[in-house]
RNA sequence: GGGGGCGUAGUUCAGUUGGUCAGAACGCCUGCCUGUCACGCAGGAGGCCGCGAGUUCGAGUCUCGUCGCUCCCGCCA
């Protein structure tokens, strides 16, 4: 048999040899960087996913291998044997980590000739998004996304490592389940040996895990693929992976522990960085108040603050009916920003729009505490005074008002206070600021549907104290669900479950469930709820979101090997497709044109 | 479902009020070159200006439609 390999077995890789290795004899193998022919001498910068090795073929140290060398081309794949040579002080290449010595190449065999490729294979050529998707293997091979795809495996491996040590149980869940309730749209499957029947492909595991903790099985995790059927976003793919956990006979505190641990034991196998624990912890209602979003960036001040009292009864006319109508008037000061400009306001004023912001109200504070502002005319010296004092205005502060229904006024600000954190570059971007939000209202009213839906799933458990107001006062009953946010940005989020069979049929109700849609949606769950439930509570992380904010990339497609586009196709594997009639015809389904 | 950005050479882009606007850089090919490392020098090839209509004497440029990629709102933990 013969083998191209023949009897050449690498030695070292392209990124580890150092000056202490010259005179070496070494096998290197990789792909063709970019060549510098001299004429007389070719300088190979030969790659592998380790790093970059200069080789070179000199026609005084090796006649026919230099003369075979003259063929070599970008992305061909070789092998090389020859020896490691220190370069001399004047030629060493400091940029480069091997850059002290270089491999004068005795043997060269080709492996593979390549094709021009259609970008560059370095980090700095930027391709667009559809011609590296096209050819995501060339895309894979940059080193920039080598070492993404390297630290999602650190960080899986680090998981699994903490998990397993700690008495959890991998536990594989079907893939082919029914649907969930609540929540998004599932991706559908058809069956073909139940014509018309469906399965859906899972949200999360949630029913799932649940079940494991009724048969006893006290720690379970799985890192697992859960598949979603909405619009993408930069961190949103179809399917995406999670970081899966449930454990029994634990409290919030046990699981904001273990899972404190877990992702300290994650930065630090990832990045070497040493996370502080415990991680602060921060009520949704205070979150909302101080930062208007449940997902609080904490590495820089710039808080809301609630000024409607204070305004209830002004002459501005806005501001006064908001208050009236049960709304609210919160206000951000932006220290020593009076400088800016008409345009950079009304950019400001457009950015709190998207968030449906009716407008954003400012006030310039000038030198001696005068308001430069269109709203200032409207306000008593008494209200004047009393806002100054609220907001601490002082001379060359800009003040921004947002006034609204609470929803819109304070996700508007609180994404406001991002935007102002980021045009004031006030974001340190290797700070890590962890806080774990907790107490979510059980329940939201949806105006539209006209009923309370559960804010996490419909198996969070309320806060014990809250219970009288289930039926009195949903919309106030706090749950047991928290929230790991880092850097705002929500990468995990979890709850203590219901336990009982009595309380999840009381919750059910609450929701509008009846009976006869609960059994048949999950009756699984609600009969093994009464078969003996130990009280339990889980968590799951966004693991790509996870990957994503630990290699500091702003898209987790630049983490995940093969994503989807915007529009949820494949476009190196031209998925989704057609299918046969044949196949059509096995499953019953017939395809009609859906008119827009 | 809605709003924004982009689409011109293999790649990234420039292209003014519609009239030398078919351009640059990198890549590629050929030749020269024994110390480069984003090598250098000389020469060369390469274009359905996403696609389709329309306006116009004339469209890369304007209008409408359509397709694709992307960011966001809605939606979605």
């Amino acid at each position: 048999m013969t083998d191209i390999l023949g009897n050449m077995r690498r030695t070292h890789t392209c990124g580890e040899l150092r000056a202490s290795d010259a005179t070496k004899e070494v096998i290197l193998m990789g792909w063709v960087q970019r060549r510098r022919d001299h004429g007389g001498v070719i300088f190979i910068d030969l790659r592998d996913k380790e790093g970059l090795t200069q080789i070179v073929f000199n026609p005084e140290f090796d006649v026919d291998t230099h003369e075979k060398a003259q063929v070599l081309r970008s992305e061909f794949v070789i092998g090389v044997k020859g020896q490691v040579m220190a370069r001399p002080d004047d030629m060493i290449n400091g940029k480069m980590d091997t850059g002290a010595v270089e491999v004068f190449v005795k043997e060269l065999k080709i492996f593979s000739h390549a094709q021009t490729p259609v970008f560059q294979i370095e980090d700095r050529v930027e391709a667009s998004e559809s011609i590296r998707l096209q050819h995501r293997h060339l895309d894979l091979r940059r080193p920039q996304l080598q070492k993404n795809i390297i630290a999602r495996h650190t960080a899986s491996r680090a998981v699994r490592d903490y998990l397993n040590d700690r008495g959890f149980l991998d536990i594989e869940t079907p893939f082919l389940t029914k649907s969930t309730p609540e929540g998004a749209r599932d991706y559908l499957v058809p069956s073909r040996v139940n014509q018309g029947s469906f399965y859906a492909l899972p949200q999360s595991p949630q029913l799932f895990k649940q079940m494991l903790m009724i048969s006893g099985f006290e720690r379970y995790y799985q890192i697992v693929r859960c598949f979603r059927d909405e619009d993408l976003r930069a961190d949103r793919q179809p399917e995406f992976t999670q970081i899966d956990m449930e454990l029994s006979f634990v409290g919030e505190e046990d699981i904001m522990e273990i899972t404190e641990g877990l992702i300290k034991a994650v930065f630090q196998k990832v990045r070497g960085i040493d996370i502080e624990t415990p991680f602060e912890r921060m009520t949704y209602a205070e979150s909302m108040d101080r930062f208007g979003l449940d997902r609080p960036d904490l590495r820089f001040d710039l808080e809301l603050c609630d000024v409607s009292d204070l305004v209830k009864d002004t002459g501005f006319k806005v501001f006064a009916s908001v208050v009236k109508k049960g709304g609210m008037v919160k206000a951000i000061n932006a220290k020593g920003c009076a400088t800016f400009t008409r345009k950079e306001i009304d950019e400001l004023t457009d950015f709190a729009a998207i968030y449906q912001a009716k407008g954003l109200a400012w006030i310039k504070v000038k030198e001696g505490g005068e308001w430069q502002s269109p709203i200032a005319k409207f306000f008593t010296d008494d209200e004047k005074a009393a806002l100054a004092q609220k907001l601490d205005m002082e001379t060359g502060d800009i003040l921004f008002f947002v006034a609204d229904s609470p929803k819109v006024t304070n996700e508007a600000l609180g994404q406001l206070r991002n935007e102002l954190a980021r045009r004031l570059k006030l974001i340190d971007p290797d700070t890590y600021r962890f806080v774990w939000i907790t107490h979510f209202p059980l329940v939201e009213y949806d105006e539209q549907e006209k009923r309370y839906q559960a804010l996490h799933h419909p198996f969070t458990a309320p806060l014990e104290e809250d219970l009288d107001k289930l039926e009195s006062d949903p919309a106030n009953v706090r749950s047991r669900a928290y929230d790991m946010v880092l850097n705002g940005t929500e990468i995990g989020g979890g709850s203590i479950r219901i336990h009982s069979t009595e309380l999840q049929e009381q919750v059910l109700k609450l929701l509008g469930i009846g009976e006869e849609e609960a059994q048949e949606k999950f009756g699984f769950l609600l009969n093994a709820l009464a078969s003996g439930t130990p009280p339990h509570g889980g968590l799951a992380f966004g693991f790509d979101r996870l990957v994503m904010l630990l290699c500091q990339e702003d898209s987790i497609r630049d983490v995940i090997a093969f994503p989807k586009t915007q529009k949820a196709t494949c476009l190196l594997t031209e998925a989704p497709s057609a299918a046969t009639t044949a196949q059509l015809q096995e499953l019953a389904i017939k395809i009609s044109k859906i008119e827009a």
